[in-house]
Parts: C-alpha cells; sequence; structure tokens
DNA sequence: AACTCGTGTTGGATCGATCCACGCCAGGAG
DNA sequence: CTCCTGGCGTGGATCGATCCAACACGAGTT
C-alpha cells in the first residue's frame, strides 16, 4: 500500500497535499481544479488520480476568502400562517435549492419576523456571507428591493416590482390575471354564466391583478360582472361569508377565488346550505395546495409552476454573479390548472 | 464630517480599517468582538465606536478559514409529497432557523433523492461548509446515522435510532404513542368504545409506535382491539378504502389514523355512507396539516411540538460543538391533542 | 547556433480574522 | 531606587486556495 499521509484522518487532504502526492506544484493542483484545460492530459490524469485516492475537495472558507464568493444563496423563510390553506413555501424552497445545486450553489436560510423586512440581510451581507438574495415577499410594496439595491446587493425577486415599474432588477413572476383567467375561462366553456369572484382586499397588488383576469375573461363574453365580485380577508370564515351574501344576492352559479383558503370557505357555505359543490356550484380555487388535493370534492385550482420559477430565478443569478454580467429582464410564467371535481360537470 | 476610509464604499471595512481608525491594533479589535472582557473599558467604547462607524461586520469566510467552522448546519430537504395531507417540513424548518439564529447558526439546504439517502452530505463535510448535520428522514433504518457517527461528523437526529437502540448519538424525537394514545383515550372519555386504527404498514417503526398507544390505551380499559386494526400505504384512497371494510366488518364508532391523509380517507368514506364525521363517527388525525385546519369538518388532529423539537437540537448540536462536549442523551417530547369537530360529541 | 514563442509549471504573495509569544507599563514590595 | 508581577496590547505567523509574475523547456524560425 502506499503510505498515508503524515495528517491524522480528522483532517481532510488539502491542496498541498495533493500536489506533493502527484509529485507536481499546488497551483498544478488547483489548474487541474478550475481550469483543467491548461494541463497536459497525462498530467491532469495523475492529479486527478491523486485527488480521488485522497478524497480532497477544496476548502470552502480558504476558496470564499480568496475569491470573494460564498456561493451561497441567502433566502429568508417566513412563520407558516396556521389555519389557511395557503401552501407553505415548501414546493419553492425544494425546487429552489436543487436548481441551485445544479449551478454550483447552496441556499442558506434566515429568518425574519414579518415586521421587520430587513432583518437579516445587512448582516449576512456585511458579513459577506451570501453572494446573492431570493425575495419571497415582494407584495406589498417591501422596501427590500429598493433597499437592496441602494446596497448594490445582487437579488432576484420572486414577484414583480408592482410599486415601481421603473425598477431594473431582475424578477421573476407568475401571471396570477391569467391564471384566473384560465379559471373562469374554463367555468364558462362548462356553460356558466354567472361566475362569482372573491378576492382579497384591494390595496394587495397581487389580488387586483388576478381579480382583472375573472373581469377580462367575463366581459371578453358579454358577461355582466357587477354585484359579482367581493373583496375579503384570506381566511376560511371570510371566504364562507362572503359566499353567503354573493349567494343570496347574485345568484352565481359558479365561483372563482383569489386562494385556495377562500375556496374553501366557499365549500363551507355550500355544504351549509345542502348544495353540492361541482354539481349545484362550481369552484376553483387558486394555489394547488395540499387541501385543494385531498378535501372531498376535489377542489379545482390555479397551480403556480413553481418549478420553472426556480429554475428562472437561478438563471438570472447566474446572470446576475457571472462574468460578464448578463442583464436578465423580468419573466413572466403562466400558470396552469388542475381541474377536480368542484370544476362540476358540463352545463350545456 | 469624518473623512471617508479609502476604501471603495463597495468593499466592507476589515479589522484593519476599524484598528487604523481606533488608533489600536488588529487583535485589540479582534478581541473587543470575541473577548470584550479582556479590554480596558475606555478602549473597548473606542473601539466599538470605530465599529459602528464603519459598520464593521467580520468576514466569514475568514472567520471560518482561521477557527475551522463554518457556523452553518445542514439541513437536507425532500421533494415534497403531493396528493398528501402530509405537513411539509415547512414548520420545523422555521422552527429550526429560528432556534438556530439564537445560537448563532445559519441553516444550510442541501437536496437529495430519497433513492440516495447519502448524496449531498459527504461533499459537505469533505468541503467543511458546514459544522453539523440535522437529519430528519431516520424512518427507515437509513444509514445516514451510522455513516456520519463513522464518519465522526457531528450531527443530531430528529427521530430515533429505531434501528439501532445502542447508538450513542445526539437524538430528538415526539412521542407517537402517547399522542395516539391521548387521541385514544379523548375518544375513550366520550364514550366510544370500538375505535378502531388505521395506520401504516408493519415495517414502518413510526407506524407501530403509533399504533401502540393505541393499543395501550384500548387494552387500559379492558376494551378488545381484535378486528379493529388496519395497516395500509399512506394514502387517502387506501385510508378510504381501510375505513370502508372497518365499518363493514367491525362495526367501529370511532377511528384513529396515524395520518392526517388516512383520516381524510375515513372523511370520504363516512360522506359516501351518508354518515356524519363527528356526530355520528369520530375522526381524529396525526399531524395537524393544514388539511385538517381548513377541512369540514375540522379534523381532530395530534400535532407534534416541532417548535420544541427545533430547540432541542439546537440544543443537542451546542453541546455537540461547544467546548467542552457536552453529552446529549435522547430527548422523547409529548405531542399535544387538537380538537375539532370531528372528534364529535359526548355520547354519555 | 542563437533566438523567439508558447505551453506548462513554479515559488511567493494575498485574502481577513485569529492565535501565539513577546514586550511594555503601572503599581506594589523590598 | 530596583525588582517583580500581572494586566494589556503588539507584530508576526497561520489557516488553505488562488492570483501573479517569472521561468524551464521543447519546437520552430532566421
Amino acid at each position: 500500500m502506499a503510505p498515508m499521509s503524515g495528517r491524522l484522518p480528522t483532517t481532510p487532504p488539502t491542496l498541498a497535499d495533493v500536489a506533493e502526492r502527484a509529485g507536481v506544484s499546488r497551483q498544478t493542483v488547483s489548474n487541474a481544479v478550475n481550469n483543467p484545460d491548461l494541463l497536459r492530459a497525462d498530467t491532469l490524469a495523475r492529479v486527478q488520480e491523486a485527488i480521488a485516492e485522497l478524497g480532497y475537495l477544496p476548502n470552502r472558507a480558504a476558496r470564499n476568502l480568496r475569491t470573494r464568493a460564498s456561493h451561497l444563496i441567502g433566502l429568508r423563510i417566513q412563520p407558516v400562517l396556521e389555519g389557511t390553506a395557503n401552501p407553505t413555501m415548501d414546493r419553492f424552497v425544494h425546487s429552489l435549492v436543487e436548481a441551485s445545486r445544479e449551478a454550483g450553489y447552496h441556499v442558506l436560510l434566515f429568518s425574519g419576523e414579518p415586521g421587520e423586512p430587513l432583518a437579516g440581510y445587512d448582516d449576512l451581507l456585511r458579513s459577506t456571507a451570501v453572494d446573492a438574495f431570493v425575495v419571497t415577499d415582494t407584495y406589498l410594496g417591501n422596501p427590500q428591493a429598493s433597499w437592496l439595491d441602494s446596497r448594490r446587493a445582487p437579488f432576484v425577486a420572486f414577484g414583480r416590482p408592482w410599486e415601481n415599474p421603473t425598477a431594473t432588477h431582475a424578477w421573476v413572476d407568475v401571471d396570477g390575471a391569467a391564471g384566473c383567467q384560465l379559471a373562469t375561462d374554463h367555468l364558462l366553456d362548462k356553460g356558466h354564466e354567472r361566475v362569482a369572484w372573491i378576492g382579497w382586499r384591494k390595496d394587495s397588488r397581487i389580488g387586483e391583478d388576478r381579480r382583472a383576469g375573472w373581469h377580462r375573461a367575463m366581459h371578453a363574453r358579454g358577461l355582466p360582472t357587477t354585484g359579482l365580485a367581493s373583496r375579503v380577508e384570506d381566511t376560511v370564515v371570510s371566504g364562507r361569508s362572503a359566499a353567503g351574501v354573493l349567494l343570496d344576492e347574485a345568484r352565481p352559479t359558479a365561483f372563482v377565488c383569489a386562494s385556495d383558503t377562500l375556496a374553501m370557505g366557499v365549500l363551507h357555505t355550500l355544504h351549509e346550505r345542502g348544495l353540492r359543490a361541482g354539481d349545484d356550484v362550481a369552484v376553483v380555487g387558486f394555489d394547488d395546495s395540499q387541501v385543494a388535493q385531498v378535501v372531498r370534492p376535489g377542489l379545482s385550482s390555479v397551480r403556480q409552476p413553481l418549478e420553472e420559477v426556480a429554475v428562472e430565478v437561478v438563471k438570472a443569478l447566474e446572470g446576475l454573479l457571472g462574468h460578464p454580467r448578463v442583464a436578465h429582464p423580468g419573466v413572466l410564467l403562466t400558470p396552469t390548472l388542475e381541474v377536480r371535481d368542484s370544476s362540476g360537470p358540463d352545463r350545456r
């Protein structure tokens, strides 16, 4: 057997160890790792063999120090909202981790109170702990985007810059209006004419966007929308009472909702009144949450392409961090519709 | 105004900048940061002032290189299982991030295919990217624990070492048996006598543990369990058909399930047969998923104290990484019961 | 034969924070 | 007045990978 290195087995081998073993200098090993095409084939093979034998992997801290990059992407996660059907960030987070891995990055999580949108960002930035951020909560004119911009911190937003359409930062978003238009058209195609909307309060840009999709679909067929819309908070009970009022005053035969949470409220009202969801009144939600998937009857729902979003986000990050920097304009993705029993039968 | 440092504003200030500004040496600044009690009060104040003025924060990479620690904890996340009510890891992940932050750690996510349980661990370990791991999927005799042990990698498991009770590594777990006993006692207290069990296949240690809680509660009151238990896969349809068979053959008046997914299957069967969940047949699930919270009727469910789990996990990590190392034996936490309408009324 | 040229390799310096061993100084004892 | 001691602060080395400038060497040119 070849003699072992003098190091204790608990200490990982360093670049110098590999160099000694392969009979070359440190820089040659570094080139073998980072610029393999600079080496002659046989030398490269010899170094790679030594690397494999020793199980060498570059020390992250040393590499980070020298290259001034951590290959980490910061993502702030917020507390889960209990009592709603809102999908947690899991699906997006996993997709992001996967897409990041393929690009050679890892995801660093940090937390923050909802009231303090900037907490955490500053420290990570100043301590050079992350190369860039993924910002997810851009819905309410949150200051992260402009703040990070002013700090010249690289970041990609999941969500459009609603408040400031002239913003130049990279962003990826899902076209909520298109999703709701898809849902509404789906119901209109089944023969419904009085399709009601239950959405969020007017100060939610996302909510207004989704509502516009419903509105657009109705008007495209010359159908009236007056009295058919309701704007409430995003809770099950709000959705339930809104559905009750709409059923009494506007006699809709179908509902499109801005969230699965609201849609669940509609299902509750229908059940209380002895109406069958699907057969008597159709319902479509938004987000394709686990609730939509396992509830009875299955809740039709608009599904965001979070896997694609993650891929686009990482593409934008690579553009931001790569050389040369590639400007990455906004990307708008189109959601799909998951049809389940709550859509009801064809009515024609 | 005081003159700015000669550095470009894009380069964060270094320890040397602070030292120059405060008129002391680098080590003094380092001590001010790491061992403040070694400094005279006035010197400390002067250094801290310079730190505040420059907005200095130690460079992570440099610190990591010197101290051979990254202050990062690795957590592998897996793809979300669609079509089940299983709570995603969100609640635990957020709690872990929060608890870690208070201990001065950040959480690094990495991904892995379910079939390759070791993928990712090795690279992070050898590149000294993380100080320790949190291992969450210990349910099926997964080799992570013993593999990490053999590598002398610090880690804490969320989940008992079922396969190897003599394992000495640190772990935190939730007492599933106690949770199911709680659920069963809750139903028995309401006057039920024929409480059925729907759980997982026999090769699931967690499933058998939870089942034992139901069994224990029944036997403690001298009630028979024969024919009242069913073991199936963790899907809604499996739960539905298992409930159908049990209703036909054993006439239970209540169900305790190993998961909310299975409990949803029971709710489906009850509805198909015109039975009212709660009033006619009581149902209790496990995990207090979002589904349990928004479905109608509300699904009673056993809730794992994931926030406490995270706190205990971080405590164990601190013991593992601190000086001196504090051995942290296994910790078993008790879940609580969230009572909702599916528990039904008192039957006495 | 002397020279250029380009491919590949080499030792040394560098990134920024921390550790180590030494040295300074004030204050007390002899 | 000198010596000693302990509290504090100082320069230099270190962690490991990468960048830089210089250089060895074989092939091709005049």
